[in-house]
DNA sequence: GCTAACGTTGAACATAAGTTCAACGTCAAG
DNA sequence: CTTGACGTTGAACTTATGTTCAACGTTAGC
């Protein structure tokens, strides 16, 4: 078959198709003497491998690592090494995805913890320095620091509990 | 303070800070008379601020449509709209993760279940046709998806499976 | 006055996974 | 023989988030 046939099946695009030939991720075509790639029904087969395979959060190249001109001659070892390592990739994925949601979470109830007495940018104030205190990995934030953030406005600042303390430098 | 102590204190390179500031993230600057940027320490605070959405998932863009030019006037509606959209995309993310990682785990239960008498390109076969045979439709992983996955891990795509039958064994 | 450290700029490069385009070739039907 | 659908190529473009580089200016200390 020709690539717009091929295209047509897999339901992908044929500069897709050009473009996985081009990096050498699909070497499963030939060429009639008038120049026009043809296919094998395989080829239907390795697109959808491919496209299955990225969608379980392989790359690319990744994938191309992995998958055999054979496809019955896989590399078992590498192959499951390789599964179990995104599997493991997912999870701490995971991990951290519930971490962004936990602190989003956070930060919504603490906006909208706002005393009666405080007026919005006093809570603006209070809320970001809440939220800056509690994540101090990458921001060198001293504690003078906070104490200079908290010293632009000087109303109250409600903490929502936890205040990490940052090394100084 | 200079872009140096800036860089130095925020944990940014100063090639970032200046790049957040020609995309017109980082208004938060003037210039000295030999040309030289100077930021006040608020500088500081609105990049660890910056740092912190874009951990959360936000992109540069989205930060910049939310970020107020005056750290006390936020747009309180928006800002808890964008926050409430985040988590839910988070959401909508855990669960497909949560599919791509059953899948994959199948797929594992799968390859190690092969027949004592079945040769390995038999296996091969069964295995690739199962798993074939269970993604018939294509799903589309928006870019969206793949842009917050970024924002928490460097590249990893992601997946949903399809429930399916358990064929040839 | 020299040197080192710091600052400035615009442009090019990097990544991943493609898409789009122009200019051209092939083929079947009318 | 013309038309339209399909095919070919290489190169440039895309998005997002930066980094790197060359060439140059500024400043503090010796």
């Amino acid at each position: 078959m020709r690539i717009g046939e091929l295209a047509h099946k897999s339901g992908l695009t044929t500069s897709k198709i050009r473009f996985y030939e081009r990096i050498g991720l699909l070497k499963a075509v030939d060429r009639r003497s008038n120049g026009y790639r043809t296919y094998s029904s395989q080829a239907v087969t390795i697109l959808g491998l491919i496209t299955t395979a990225q969608r379980a959060g392989f790359t690319l190249d990744e994938i191309r690592a992995l998958l055999p001109s054979d496809l019955t001659r896989w590399d078992h070892a590498t192959l499951m090494d390789a599964l179990t390592r995104k599997i493991a990739d997912i999870e701490a994925l995971q991990a951290r995805l519930t971490q962004s949601r936990v602190h989003l979470l956070r930060l919504i109830e603490d906006i909208q913890a706002r005393p009666d007495d405080m007026d919005c940018a006093a809570n603006a104030h209070r809320v970001l320095t809440n939220m800056l205190a509690e994540h101090p990995e990458a921001l060198d934030v001293t504690s003078d620091d906070i104490r200079l953030l908290d010293a632009t406005d000087r109303r109250q600042s409600v903490s929502s509990g936890r205040r990490k303390k940052t090394a100084s430098r």
